[in-house]
DNA sequence: ATGAAAGCGCTAACAT
DNA sequence: ATGTTAGCGCTTTCAT
């Protein structure tokens, strides 16, 4: 009664050999596949069970050709976005088999070649990427790759395959109509880090345009620092310096416009009374804090949970799990815009 | 010249067939394996890069049984932690060939067992878990993985393999200690989501055992929904509805903590002076805020890039891939105590 | 330094 | 319903 073989796991082989079965029956009941007997069925389950065996997923996926991975990269884990879009293609990829492989690109395009080039040898089951503006390489890496693509975030350009996301040219055009409305005339911008991603660029120069459409000028001021409260310190103290009389500013992202109201309040300046503030993303914070900052809500984990079912659609037959098939409303074509929406704060 | 395949990616056959070798010296080629004549390399990887050809990670990582794949289990992506122990993982992985697959549970214990299952099967060069405290199915698969375990956040209890985290002991005693000396005697505590992960009770009973010692009681409250600044406030209401005398307050985390702070100043209770506040985990946020809310600093992204070194030191020989010898102080041992810092602020 | 043979552990395809 | 055969694409082992 003891182990056969203490050295490596039991594989298929040993199973059938205890249960007194051919290989393959125990691979048919291992995957649930048709035409198993119920006797059947259990012998090789109690030996199974028995013998402690899983069957190596390696060699199924190298033999039927489906890892069931599903490569997800991001640029970064250092802000609260990318982590709830993950936490969302989690979500909507439970009830199936499929599997995270993570890829952080650092902002680095070079690094988000070699990641990609490196999980697409993985054979994944689908590759899942932030933006849709990417190096030739990588663009030509997923164009030609045998799997689904999505390009999650933004909706602004060409996607390859699937998308989903918000419209930038929208974010910018929202928050532009927002503080003009509110009487905001000599209006800023601030940015951070050379403006990585690149939809905080487009959605500067939609911003930008969108204000020259109703005949006003922006002041922009990027900052060389990652987004960080501390960033946003900085810009708010850089922009007012040189442009002491704009009457609201609009930040690339909510960190930023939480470091320059911490700013204002150090310094005396009245918010909204001397200055408008603005943020993006809507992070739960902007709504705790008095006063609460006004920003566009951009549903990130929403966009997760979209990616995962689009892909659960697209890849179906293969790896549903139960009931994903009552799903909810479910656009029909192969990209997903997502609204936004201004949320109006005590900043503006 | 058109090409022999459309339909299915490129071999090692047909890199070979092209250069007019044998498969296995494509092998070593592109594996930069020893004992290839500069010439013959040169030929094979000109006919791969012809052909576009990119080894099957999936066939290598069968027959070489080695996948390079490090499974990483996290409770949750939906606060900062996390994310950030994840960020440091990847950097501390940087370097060597191993990619990162995630497994979010969700603080859900089957689901634990369930993801650590799925992975296992996929013959992980590691895996990298969150907490000391498991499902006895999730122990008995670590105890038993054949593939080296690394333990992360919590130092207080029994490894199965290799550790590293800070001691939750000690953060109770250093709270206690720092509550206690700057004068605060009616110390009350809030938790929530019935203090998951395990290692926030361990703190709270630290913390309480170290008042006691104090001969100092502990009023607890433990709110039920999930950790954030919307559940702070409440909790902070609650007992303060309860034990309206409490000169201090400790919180499991510094979102509850924050929405304390929030609670309070909504309602005229002046902190310090009516109320201390302290919160654990050091985020950001809590040094940039005013007041400046006390905490523990706890080093989430150290804590990831030494599980990665631990892992790299371990795995060596198959994984490193260039100049990570020149390792800075490793500690010897399998685990490793990373030292916790009280952060004082303005709030107590 | 190069190659031939064998087979990692599993599953598709084809019997029976 | 069960089994036999072949082979996924690569790398180990052993020759030369």
């Amino acid at each position: 009664m003891s182990d056969p073989d203490i050295s490596s796991p039991p594989t298929a082989r040993d199973v059938a050999k205890r249960a007194g079965v051919s290989v393959i029956t125990v691979s048919r009941v291992m995957r649930s596949a048709p035409n198993v007997s119920p006797a059947m069925r259990d012998k090789v389950r109690a030996a199974a069970l028995e013998l402690g065996y899983r069957p190596n997923r390696v060699a199924g996926a190298l033999r039927a050709r489906e890892t069931g991975l599903v490569a997800v990269i991001v640029p970064s884990m250092s802000h609260s976005v990318f982590p709830e879009v993950i936490d969302g293609i989690d979500h909507g990829l439970s009830g199936t088999s499929l599997r995270t492989v993570l890829g952080i690109t650092h902002y680095d395009q070079a690094r988000e070649a070699a990641i990609l080039h490196d999980l697409i040898a993985w054979n994944p089951a689908a590759v899942i990427i932030s933006g849709l503006e990417h190096h030739p390489d990588v663009h030509a890496m997923l164009a030609g790759a045998s799997c689904p693509v999505v390009e999650v975030m933004d909706v602004d350009g060409d996607p390859i395959d699937l998308c989903v996301g918000t419209s930038q040219q929208e974010a910018g055009e929202l928050m532009a109509a927002h503080l003009v409305e509110t009487g905001r005339r000599r209006i800023g911008y601030v940015g951070a880090w050379g403006e990585r991603p690149d939809r905080s660029r487009k959605r500067r120069e939609a911003f930008a345009a969108a204000l020259t459409r109703r005949g006003l000028d922006l002041a922009v001021h990027i900052e060389d620092a990652p987004s960080s409260l501390k960033t946003g310190r900085a810009g708010c103290a850089a922009i007012l310096a040189e442009h002491p009389d704009l009457d609201a500013i609009h930040f690339a992202n909510d960190d930023l416009a939480l470091g320059a109201l911490f700013h204002c309040r150090e310094n005396g300046i009245r918010v909204p009374e001397d200055i408008g503030l603005a943020g993006f993303n809507g992070i739960e914070l902007v709504g705790m804090i008095t006063p609460r900052l006004t920003t566009i809500a951009n549903p990130r984990f929403e966009m997760g949970i979209c990616a995962a079912r689009m892909l659960s659609r697209r890849l179906n037959s293969e790896y549903s799990e139960g009931d994903q098939d009552a799903q909810v409303s479910l656009p029909a074509g192969d990209t997903w815009h997502l609204p936004l929406h201004l949320s109006k704060g005590d900043t503006t």
